[in-house]
DNA sequence: GTACGAACCGGACGAGATGTCCACTTAAGG
DNA sequence: CCTTAAGTGGACATCTCGTCCGGTTCGTAC
């Protein structure tokens, strides 16, 4: 992964051997970027080509070049933000969330957050993963690596191979075709609950103590009576 | 859809108003599905481009096109007899995985031979789903069909959001992912033959499994009171 | 066996996208 | 100012796509 990650503010993280951005390509950055937004919300985003972005910027190819190098690319740059914000609060946040919830509370609220973030920008979404080099993002790494210790934690069956599965589900493809065939966010929010649930539970009768013993206790706690 | 789908054998299927396939171009469909697996199968599916296809069947690009617009609906045609196997079996074949199981084991035995069919021509399922219309596909329509119908006899939650929650792990990208990690196939059956059964695990005694919010469906009372 | 029309073939062609290259411009520091 | 190097933009060569059409071959009727 490159670590030209700051691709998006531009002004911050100047590191040690880089100098320092001139004034006019920050500036350029920005047009790029907002010109890039706009034509990914406008049309298709697997449709919008280099040449369009760099005419829309009102730049040439080789500039556009100088820092991205395709489409996907510059809708990774724009999501960026979006996606570390999600990672701070999976790692630090409120319990749903954050650390502190049962493995299957905190998956059905990370489903939960992923079909918020997916609705919210789902252009972007759908533009960063031209040549689904979806596996290979820095994002999806980190997703994984949730979803795995989540697994572990409730020790619901093979985690290596249950980890992907969990989270096929959340591929933009997928959720495109969802709420292309009507479906509401909080349907599909709804779906992926119950499979969070399904999956992260004790099969009945197995010795295993109940994960988290501490854990599913919301729930049924709250239910039982 | 179009209904051109008998691409693969030429010869059966003479419509009405079709007069029958010349002998030449009967042949030149054999070259150019025959070059096309072996292309599919040497390098990765999604780069293998029409010219190539053309130049190793032999034949003019036009004679290319005049059967198959793109690359991907050759591995279409070219996978298209194994689809329509699965299909006969899932409708009309022994319990597992035909009628007579439980919902959960029919979803188990589903997935075990949809994993068995994307090992055994992963090639073919890439190259086939160049541009993600996969779901625009006549098979997964038919794919749909029967997982609903299996979630619905089992009343597992919403059906409608369900299904294309189920099949997102058969995505082909991602088993390719899971292989490329070094996951077996097994393991990936035994990981999905789990999910199968932990959403649809027939909830004891329960009328139905309250669709709405939080996928709590089932689960409480499953779990017994 | 021959002749004819329809189906078929294959390569040329134009449009459009990609990624690179390099002469020119301009910001930033002395 | 003046120097330096980062930054710029558009031309270029290449590739792929999808279509078009003159020429060829099959299948059938005679």
């Amino acid at each position: 992964m490159k670590r030209r990650t700051d691709l998006f503010t531009g002004q911050p993280l100047d590191e040690h051997p880089r100098p320092r951005e001139r004034a006019d390509a920050a500036q350029n950055r920005a047009r790029i970027l907002t010109a890039a937004g706009k034509l990914f919300a406008a049309r298709d985003p697997r449709e919008v080509t280099m040449d369009d972005v760099a005419k829309a910027a009102g730049v040439g190819r080789g500039t556009l070049y100088r820092r991205y190098p395709d489409t996907a690319s510059i809708a990774q740059a724009l999501l960026d933000e979006h996606e570390r914000a999600l990672q701070a609060r999976l790692l630090r946040g409120e319990p749903p969330l954050g650390p502190g919830a049962s493995p299957a509370e905190r998956l059905a609220a990370f489903y939960a957050s992923m079909v918020e973030l997916l609705d919210a920008h789902i252009d972007l979404v759908l533009g960063a993963e031209a040549g689904s080099l979806r596996y290979a993002t820095g994002a999806y790494g980190f997703w994984r690596a949730h979803v795995r210790s989540l697994l572990v934690e409730a020790e619901a069956g093979d985690p290596d191979a249950l980890t992907d599965v969990m989270l096929a589900p959340l591929a933009p493809e997928v959720y495109a075709e969802q709420r292309r065939r009507g479906l509401t966010p909080q349907q599909v929010s709804a779906a992926l609950s119950g499979l969070a649930h399904g999956v992260l539970r004790p099969p009945p009768g197995s010795r295993r103590a109940a994960p988290g013993g501490r854990g599913r206790g919301g729930r049924d706690v709250g239910k039982r009576e």
